[in-house]
RNA sequence: GGGAUCUUAGCUCAGCUGGGAGAGCAUCUGCCUUACAAGCAGAGGGUCAUAGGUUCGAGCCCUAUAGGUCCCACCA
């Protein structure tokens, strides 16, 4: 037998346990086709991540579904692996070759991508060995990469495929531009912030009209130097006279005309708007209907490129700055209006994006968008919580195409080749030799790569082997959840489900599961630049990693952001070293019982009464987490576990054990076939603590490879459960009682219980030993009535029965009174002392009102309570 | 502009299909009782944002209002 100590020490046995598990494999799924398969992909993290609570949650939540179902029997497969990362990946590697003094350019495209397999091999398994901390029971033995060789090989494979059905094409279009980063992005990076700025209004002469000008109002006013119109409402009659009129674009001294667009809201600002098709979304499109020229003004690096200027080469704002300058030199900037607006930035850098005309590839969107959203309205795939959906679909109702070409050397290289000879496309596996079109040999690949999401898009079936037809692919697809904040629907989610329609013809997974995110304890967002982000790590190491999933799982209902506090990772720890204990109290008797076998009809109603109360927690947690409810789930298993079992059962079952009588094994019994039950409950939540107790406990190899508990009929014992309650509620009426009257715990009295039901009479008889112990007694009489008990006994009265406690045996009336003297000096002190600030004035007008407030109420409070403290010394002379 | 979501005890939040208001922490009182002071026992504290409505019955459903948070959207 062995010695378990006093308090719980996670550090002590989380890595044995979790290096155990590593080497039975029992993380491991090989396609058994006599199980049913339950899989999980884990959403990649990148490389370059380090473990954050977002993860924590994430995989935890991963974690409690693949071990539960394991139990369950289910072939549980749990894919992990990780995500290249483009831009993150990119411009963390730039950054750290800028601090040797190296630039990208430098070291050339070759050598750079060299430089990014390093970085990779030296972090890429940082994070993954931080989500093992945790517990995570991934099958690691298959963990992949977004750009190891089956993922190219399934990359290559989608682009080449949609490029022939024609969802994929390359065009000059708008897109958002990040300066600082260098790359186009597609509108999903793209966020957008109220910022405060300013409307300019700004006259246009008109041509051969002397004199006469039209008002226009912009917020970037530099993007005038590719104007390349100005755009009225054909509706508007102010204007109706000068559509079709020429105007002289100012600065530059081009003329431009004024054409009518619907597109134009004559009620809001002038009414007039200059046309930059280069350099926004809609004048482009404003562009195209009239056949206006597209003049770009602006380099990659957001400076301006006007030759003939003095405006060429100035930075953005530094050229805004000047072009209202010169405007309000030539009297043609009417008036400065404050105005607040929403301006794109990159989410990854927070850069204002800029709108550019480019070159790029993109995924058409229109037909891949129907079936996916389908496939939820149709119920094929669940969206937890589900106001998810209409998210979700708002998104597909509203898409645009997706930008997929990236300006970046870490990615998933485009497999386009142009001819230079004749230009033409060629897109192939494979580098082609000749042009097939001209014969021409002077083939070049586009520089560009895929955007990251690209990858991450096939992630669930590339995992699995797709393209090529395996057995894992069609043994554990389409996966049963995917698990995964709300933050990412659209890059991800969305994704992975067009994704899969098309190549696969079938949803990726059928539930997707969404968690908020964990904030501090002030609710703002974790992040790095507030430095308020707490480390997994930290908070593992402090309570362990059962205490850390346990918090994160509980006190939050799915898809909620949840706040993060120390107390209550305190109070998860606490929870473990409770059941540490309740097993340690095991461990001290459990070798008494020689076996496991019992005869259910030897239970007393005790045993059955928390048999049963068990049963019904298996069949409710059980339902709760297959309709992923798992913060009930885990809230029902803490009470039971802390109150029933412990606080109750073990303390009922004390004397009997002590004595040793007839009924002692069923009581082991039922110790430890409740106690075990309920550590497998737990055990999808709170891996180590549960292992190491149950395998002690029983002497079996592991809890994660046990069986999960089912409801069964002959643990149903109903009439023993109300019988148990209602003497519970007899215990704490009398715990009451003694409390009120300030009965030391110490002083045992006599307790008389009155009923004139036998049925009641009998289970109170029945359960006198445990009885008398937690109600304080040192005897107990079980009676028809009254007879016998004095006048004077204090009397509680329960459902279908009264206890009674003879009055003069409980309380040593003088000692109870020097007790109230004392209570009554001590608040005529703090009255005094409340009253007396209370009626300086300065302390009025001068402190904090919460705190004059405070006072205030205290006063109250005291003078309430010496009140009641007089009544009882009256009482008692 | 559209949408989502929240407003419940001092704090942070649960409350699953409507049926006698909960937890953790904090506070107060008493206990080192042979598993656990990371504990035990007891107590105080809420007109469930506001106003209507549906219902035998609403924290939960409907409408409106106020306030908070978030997402989406090209109003220059």
């Amino acid at each position: 037998m062995k010695e378990l100590e006093k308090t719980y020490n996670p550090s002590d046995i989380e890595e044995r346990l979790y290096d155990k598990w590593v080497s039975k494999k029992y993380f491991h799924a090989e396609v058994d086709r006599s199980k049913k398969p339950f899989t999980i992909v884990m959403p990649p993290p990148n490389i370059t991540g380090q473990l954050h609570m977002g993860h924590a949650l994430d995989n935890t939540m991963q974690d409690i579904l693949i071990r539960f179902k394991r139990m369950q029997g289910y072939n549980a497969l749990w894919q992990p692996g990780t995500d290249h990362a483009a831009i993150a990946t990119e411009v963390k590697l730039i950054e750290s070759l800028k601090a040797q003094g190296i630039e990208k350019e430098d070291l050339g495209r070759e050598g750079f991508l060299k430089k990014a397999w390093e970085w990779k091999a030296e972090y890429g398994g940082r994070i993954v060995n931080q989500l093992k901390k945790l517990g995570s029971s991934a099958d690691w033995d298959r963990e992949r990469f977004t750009m190891d060789e089956g993922n190219n090989k399934a990359v290559t494979e989608v682009f080449m495929k949609l490029y022939e059905k024609g969802y994929l094409y390359r065009g000059s279009r708008i897109v958002n531009w990040c300066p600082v980063c260098q790359t186009s992005i597609s509108d999903a990076e793209v966020i957008h912030e109220e910022q405060q700025g300013n409307f300019w209004h700004i006259n246009y002469p008109v041509v051969g009209e002397e004199g006469r000008f039209v008002e226009i109002a912009t917020t970037r006013p530099e993007t005038l130097l590719g104007d390349t119109a100005v755009a009225v409402n054909p509706e508007d009659e102010r204007y109706q006279d000068i559509v079709g009129k020429t105007l002289l674009l100012p600065l530059v001294n081009r003329e431009i005309p004024v054409v009518a667009d619907a597109y134009v809201d004559k009620d809001f600002g002038t009414g007039c708007v200059k046309i930059t098709p280069a350099h926004d979304p809609n004048d482009f499109e404003v562009g195209k209907r009239h056949d206006l020229p597209e003049i770009n003004i602006m380099n990659d690096d957001a400076t301006i490129t006007c030759p003939g200027t003095r405006y060429d080469g100035m930075e953005r704002y530094e050229a805004r700055k000047a072009v209202l300058e010169d405007l309000e030199a030539q009297g043609l900037l009417v008036k400065t209006v404050p105005h607040t607006h929403m301006v794109g930035t990159h989410d990854r850098c927070k850069t204002t994006v800029e709108p550019l005309v480019k070159p790029q590839w993109f995924v058409k969107m229109e037909e891949m968008a129907k079936p996916a959203k389908e496939a939820v309205e149709q119920g094929k795939i669940r969206l937890v919580p589900e106001s998810m959906s209409k998210t979700y679909y708002n998104w597909l109702d509203n898409i645009r195409d997706w930008c997929v070409s990236r300006q970046l050397w870490w990615g998933h290289r485009i497999p386009a080749y142009y001819c230079k000879d004749c230009g033409e496309t060629i897109v192939a596996k494979e580098a082609p030799s000749v042009c097939p079109k001209c014969g021409g040999t002077h083939l070049k690949q586009d520089e560009d790569t895929l955007d990251t999401w690209f990858s991450s898009a096939l992630w669930p079936f590339s995992t699995l082997g797709w393209p090529d037809k395996t057995e894992d692919l069609d043994y554990f697809f389409p996966t049963d959840v995917l698990v995964t904040g709300y933050d990412i629907i659209f890059f991800w989610v969305i994704r992975m489900v067009f994704s899969s329609l098309e190549q696969m013809n079938d949803i990726p997974f059928k539930t997707v599961l969404f968690h908020g995110l964990v904030r501090d304890d002030q609710g703002r967002k974790m992040s790095k630049s507030l430095g308020n982000g707490i480390d997994p790590l930290e908070v593992i190491e402090k309570y362990g990693a059962d205490a850390l999933r346990f918090t994160l799982i509980t006190g939050n209902a799915p898809g909620n952001d949840m706040r993060f506090y120390w107390e209550r990772v305190e109070a998860s720890r606490n929870f473990a070293n409770k059941i540490w204990n309740a097993s340690r109290f095991m461990m001290m008797h459990i070798e008494k019982l020689k076996d496991d076998t019992i005869d259910l009809s030897a239970l007393t109603p005790a045993d059955k009464w928390i048999l049963s109360k068990l049963n019904t927690l298996v069949s409710d947690v059980t339902e709760n987490m297959e309709k992923y409810e798992l913060g009930i789930a885990a809230a029902k298993i803490y009470d039971f576990i802390w109150e029933e079992f412990c606080d109750w059962y073990i303390e009922m079952v004390k004397p009997r054990l002590w004595n040793e009588d007839a009924t002692s094994k069923a009581a082991l019994w039922t110790l430890k076939t409740v106690l075990s039950s309920a550590l497998k409950l737990l055990h999808p939540y709170m891996p180590f603590v549960t292992e190491e107790i149950y395998c002690n406990l029983t002497g079996e190899e592991s809890i994660m490879i046990s069986d999960w508990p089912v409801y069964k009929d002959e643990y149903a014992f109903p009439a023993e459960e109300t019988q148990i309650e209602k003497i519970k509620e007899a215990v704490r009426a009398i715990r009451n009682i003694r409390s009120e009257m300030n009965v030391a715990p110490s002083r045992k009295a006599a307790v008389f219980v009155v009923s004139a039901k036998e049925d009641v009479r009998e289970s109170f008889e029945a359960s006198k030993d445990f009885f008398a112990m937690l109600g304080g007694a040192s005897e107990v009489t079980v009676q028809t009535d009254k007879t016998g008990i004095a006048d004077d006994a204090v009397s509680v009265v329960i459902h279908d029965a009264v206890i009674y406690m003879p009055f003069a045996d409980l309380v040593d009336v003088a000692k109870e009174k020097e007790r109230l003297t004392k209570e009554q000096a001590r608040l005529e002190g703090e009255i005094k002392r409340a009253s007396g600030m209370l009626a300086n004035e300065r302390f009025i007008s001068k402190a904090p009102k919460e705190k004059v407030e405070e006072e205030k109420a205290k006063l109250a409070k005291y003078t309430e309570t010496l009140e009641q403290v007089k009544e009882r010394l009256a009482q008692l002379n």
